[in-house]
DNA sequence: GAGGCTATCGACAGAGTTGTCAATATTGGG
DNA sequence: CCCAATATTGACAACTCTGTCGATAGCCTC
C-alpha cells in the first residue's frame, strides 16, 4: 500500500579512479591481515560499500584486481624503501638509520608479511620489489671505507660477505614481524612492543658490528 | 546387455588407523606446500584413493582434519628437534652440530614453512612446539663454559643475549627456507642448492662466533 | 533542462565446497 | 560358513564464491 516504492535509490557515484583506489584500499588491508587467497569480492565490496558487480566492473576479474593490489602494494614498498635509502645517503647515521628505519616501517606497516604471503602462495613478484642490490652497493662501499680509514690489521670484507649480511638483515626483520613476538614471548623475553623494538635494536647492532669488524 | 553391472564393486578397506594415518600424509603435504587453508577434503581423499565422506567419517569435520594435521605435524618437529638436541649433547660438535642438523632438516622437510602458514593464518600453535627453552638453556651453558676457560677478558655473556641470539637463529633458519632462494638470486648469490647451502653454513658461523666472542 | 556516458546494482547462473544419509561391501570372529 | 561391525561410497542438500546481464541512476556537457 506505501506507494514509497522509489524511496532510497540514492547511489554514490565516483570517479572510475577513486573507486579504483578504495577497492585497492580495502583489498590490501585483506591481503596484508589475512592473504591474497582471502580476497573475496563481496568482503572487500562491503567494505567499500558497493556491490560486488561494481568491483568486477573496475577490474575485471577477481584475479585482475589481486594482481592489481599486489602490484601496488610492491611500488608502495619499493618507493618507501628507496626514500630510506636516499635519506640515509645524507643522514650522519648511514647504514644504521637505514636500518633502523626500513625495520620500523616494514614492521609497523605490516608489509613484511606481503613478501611471505606471496611467496608461500607462490606468487611472483618483480625483480626488484626490494632494491636489494643498491643496498649492497651501499653497505660495501661504507664497508671498504671504514676498513681504509682504519688502517689494514684484517683481510678486507668481500662482498659475498656483505651480500650475506643484508640477506640475513632483511630475513630477520621481515621474520621477525611474523614469528617474531611468540618467539620472543617462549624464549622467555616478553613479547609487548617494547621487547619487540629492544630485540630489533639489539638485531641492528649485532648487523652494524659484523660489517664494522 | 553386458550384464557385467557387478564389474568391480572391489573397495580396499583399511584399518581405521591405517586409513587415518594416509589420510594425515596427503592432508600434511598439502598443508606444507599450499597451507591449511588450501586443505580441501575431496582433493585429499583423491590423493589416498577414497572419496571424500571416508575422510569425514573418519575425522568428523574438515576443522577437525585440519587440527589434526597441524598437531601432528608438529608433533614432529617437537620430536625431531629433541632428538637433534640429545644428540648433539654428546656430540662433540656442540651447538654447532645441532645447528646445522636442525636447519638442514627443517630446509629439506619443508617444515619451516609450517611456522609461517600457522601463524599467518592466525592458528595458535601450542608452546613448547619447538623446545625453545632447552635450546637456550643448553646454549647458555656452553657459553658460560667457554667465557670462563678461557679467562676473564670481557664482560660475561648475558642470557639475554643467549635469547636473543637462539630467537635471530631461528628467524633466519625458517626464514631462509622460504623468501631465501630468491634474496640470495636478487643479491647476486646465485639460488640453487649450492648457494643455501653456502648461506647456511656462512650464517651459522656467524651465529657461533657471536656465541663464543 | 535534456541527453549521453558510465558507475552502480539486483537477480541469476554455474562451479566448487562441506556435510548428511542410507545403502553396500569387506573383514574378522563365532 | 555366516554374521555382526564398520569402512566406504554415491546421491543429494545447503552454502559460498565468481562472473554475467540488463536495468537504473548520478554526473557532466551542452
Amino acid at each position: 500500500m506505501t506507494s514509497k516504492k522509489r524511496a532510497r535509490p540514492t547511489r554514490r557515484r565516483r570517479t572510475a579512479e577513486d573507486a579504483r583506489s578504495a577497492i585497492l584500499d580495502a583489498a590490501e588491508r585483506r591481503l596484508i591481515d589475512a592473504g591474497p587467497a582471502s580476497i573475496r569480492l563481496q568482503e572487500v565490496a562491503a567494505d567499500v560499500g558497493v556491490g560486488h558487480p561494481t568491483v568486477l566492473h573496475h577490474f575485471g576479474s577477481r584475479e585482475a584486481l589481486v594482481d592489481a593490489v599486489v602490484q601496488r602494494a610492491l611500488d608502495n614498498v619499493h618507493a618507501q624503501v628507496l626514500a630510506a635509502i636516499t635519506e640515509s645517503a645524507t643522514d650522519e647515521g648511514g647504514f644504521a638509520s637505514l636500518f633502523e628505519k626500513v625495520a620500523q616501517w616494514l614492521s609497523d606497516s605490516g608489509r613484511g608479511r606481503l613478501f611471505y604471503w606471496l611467496a608461500l602462495e607462490g606468487i611472483e613478484v618483480p625483480d626488484d620489489s626490494i632494491p636489494l642490490q643498491q643496498i649492497v652497493a651501499a653497505a660495501h662501499a661504507q664497508r671498504l671505507r671504514r676498513a681504509e680509514e682504519r688502517g689494514c690489521d684484517g683481510p678486507r670484507p668481500t662482498l659475498e660477505d656483505t651480500r650475506y649480511t643484508v640477506v640475513l638483515a632483511v630475513l630477520a626483520i621481515t621474520a621477525q614481524g611474523i614469528l617474531g613476538p611468540r618467539l620472543l614471548e617462549r624464549v622467555g623475553a616478553g613479547s609487548d612492543e617494547r621487547a619487540r623494538k629492544r630485540f630489533r635494536a639489539w638485531l641492528g647492532e649485532l648487523v652494524l658490528r659484523h660489517l664494522d669488524r
